[in-house]
DNA sequence: ATTAGCACTCGACAAGGCAGAGTGCTAACA
DNA sequence: TGTTAGCACTCTGCCTTGTCGAGTGCTAAT
């Protein structure tokens, strides 16, 4: 038995249609709707073909079908017809984006914010993978007389800062000889390795160079190595997870209830999104249980990466029932991503002007 | 009809009853769980007495009795018995509580998140009303050529910065001389009056002064609002919505629906809770109807503030059923409000050393 | 190869019946 | 006079039953 056109039309009829209804679609509801100009029954065999083949399933003999993974699979694969997004869709997204953004991580929730709003599904981005961020700038900042601020400036626009506690001797101007230190000696590394440069005695150096003594700024230093752990933190924003009431697969509170505490579980849903990121540009969907935890293998997860020039920022994406609108989310996402990728460099200072 | 001590024993034990177990509580269930040497009879003849008096309510004729608004208000008031944590639970919300705290707001949203994991409830907190916060520090440092970073730190902590794009002309000595300018101008200052002092001839003021072109920095005084704006910003907390699915009275999924979007609306329900609120170191309980939303006219909301010295900083509380556990709840409130102030003074360094 | 027809299956839904929990009322009791 | 026992009544929840509609598989005719 092969995969000929005529099935692959029907199943996609079948598959726009449970999309649609969330409802086991029979034979003739299919022959009625789609001008197939074949009738229920000719479709009644293809689709016990296509049960055998493994793309549909009957949840109950005597009622209709509904798309398996295999089945999704292949539509969004091959069947699915691509959604252009309408002008005033477009128009929405941008509105809604159009916010002052102060921070790069205001950026990604709010870009997280509207694409769940859009899409009415739950959207999931995760800000990760800082290692290959190198730390651009380190300064002191004194508040009171024993205290100061420690704040490190990435590359990629990330900004952590702390209180520390120093030394009563320690005058303003020392701070900024210190600053100045740990810029030159800091500068342009990788978080990694200026983490491992400070842990390894970067404190006698500076000692040296500077003449001060080393356990005036110690307590310093240690801050500083907790900002830049900060960095490495990968942070992950969820929003919309009340989208999924909306879902008849989410009509039983104790599957509501099971989806939403897992996602309460920031660090593992972020990893999940983040394991399912891949390469470069390109858009990934993750059916049911392709997805590696069982958690999730009711969902489907589109995932794409954003990024400036060709640093890995982070993640984005949508989760939702494995019965989702793949062609309009796939094209929300594409959207989203390049506008974030637009403002992102923008917001670095990066002129880069690719119209939307 | 008068309020006498018996009716008073019987209403508590209602409550008791009917907060355990959501049921409507009938006297037989009285007469046989609670030891009051009355017949089912008696207490079926005072429980009539309650509801005529608008303590009790029944959903319909021949059900059992259900608390109203009033009997949890008389219960909360007078009735109810003071829970004390035991040892483990102040140990477990202890170690929950032990995190690096890097900011502010971290400590926060950590409190939020553990009253509500504990509690079983939901949790919102409301760090707002900065408009009593006062400017402690201004900050320009150099990032690149042409990009500054402002920072504004507050007396209560709070850090704001910006990156501002600067005149190439701008070389690093003219930022910290503006620098230090600002620190005068505007160090003690309030955050309104800080507003209005950028906003009326600043820029004038200080191209006298420094003697430096004012356009070559306006842009950073007008980046420097909007970092003060910021400051004023209310961040709302909400933690715990999943919780509410525990609890039979949103097991109807449209009810349940209803509530999480009430909660997302974070600048609603962060404005109700700030309402809520009230005075010094009290704990408020507002009952169904006693709040001021007709969103919430089936839940209560018990909140407190916390603070550090005098300063007030925020609310924290917990929003659930009206058939909340309130004993239980009152008491974790309390101690997390305890916890935080000094956490918060800690954190400050204002060494206040208080015993938990 | 396609289609019409038929018998069969299963879930959704409404109607009816029953058991249990609770009430109000009245009369008896201490 | 306050308390209690007893009884008739009411309402909900649950279970059973019957019916309807949508869907299927199979067979025979086209």
């Amino acid at each position: 038995m092969s995969m000929d056109e005529r099935k692959k039309r029907i199943l996609q009829a079948i598959i726009d249609d449970y999309i649609d209804t969330a409802e086991p679609i029979g034979s003739r509801t299919i022959a009625r709707k789609h001008e197939l100009g074949l009738s229920s029954a000719t479709i009644r065999n293809e689709m016990a073909d296509l049960e055998e083949m493994g793309y549909l399933a009957q949840p109950h003999t005597s009622a209709g079908r509904v798309p398996s993974d295999k089945g999704y699979r292949l539509y969004v694969d091959q069947l699915m017809q691509v959604y252009d997004l309408q002008d005033d869709e477009i128009e929405k997204i941008k509105t809604a984006m159009e916010l002052h953004i102060n921070e790069l991580s205001q950026l990604i929730r709010q870009a997280s914010a509207v694409l769940s709003r859009f899409t009415k599904y739950t959207s999931v981005a995760v800000a990760s993978q800082m290692k290959t961020s190198t730390v651009k700038a380190v300064q002191l900042v004194p508040i009171e007389a024993d205290k100061a601020m420690v704040i490190v400036v990435t590359n990629a626009g990330i900004v952590k800062n702390n209180i520390v506690k120093t030394a009563d001797q320690l005058r303003p101007e020392a701070l900024v000889m210190i600053s100045n230190a740990l810029n030159d000696k800091l500068g342009g590394l990788s978080v990694e390795k200026a983490n491992r440069k400070i842990s390894s005695g970067l404190v006698s150096e500076l000692e040296m160079e500077l003449g001060i003594r080393g356990e005036l700024f110690a307590s310093i230093l240690s801050c500083l190595a907790g900002c830049i752990n900060q960095i490495d933190n990968t942070e992950v924003y969820v929003e919309g997870t009340t989208n999924v009431l909306n879902h008849p697969e989410f009509r039983d509170i104790i599957k509501a209830k099971e989806f939403m505490s897992m996602l309460d579980e920031k660090t593992s849903i972020g990893r999940i999104v983040f394991d399912a990121s891949d390469s470069e540009g390109g858009i990934i969907i993750r059916i049911g249980s392709e997805n590696d935890l069982s958690d999730i293998k009711d969902c489907s997860l589109v995932t794409t990466n954003y990024n400036i020039a060709n640093t890995f920022i982070g993640t984005i994406g949508l989760i939702g029932p494995t019965r989702m609108e793949y062609p309009k989310v796939v094209s929300s996402i594409g959207y989203i991503r390049k506008f974030m990728n637009r403002e992102i460099g923008r917001f670095l200072g990066l002129d880069i002007d690719n119209d939307l």
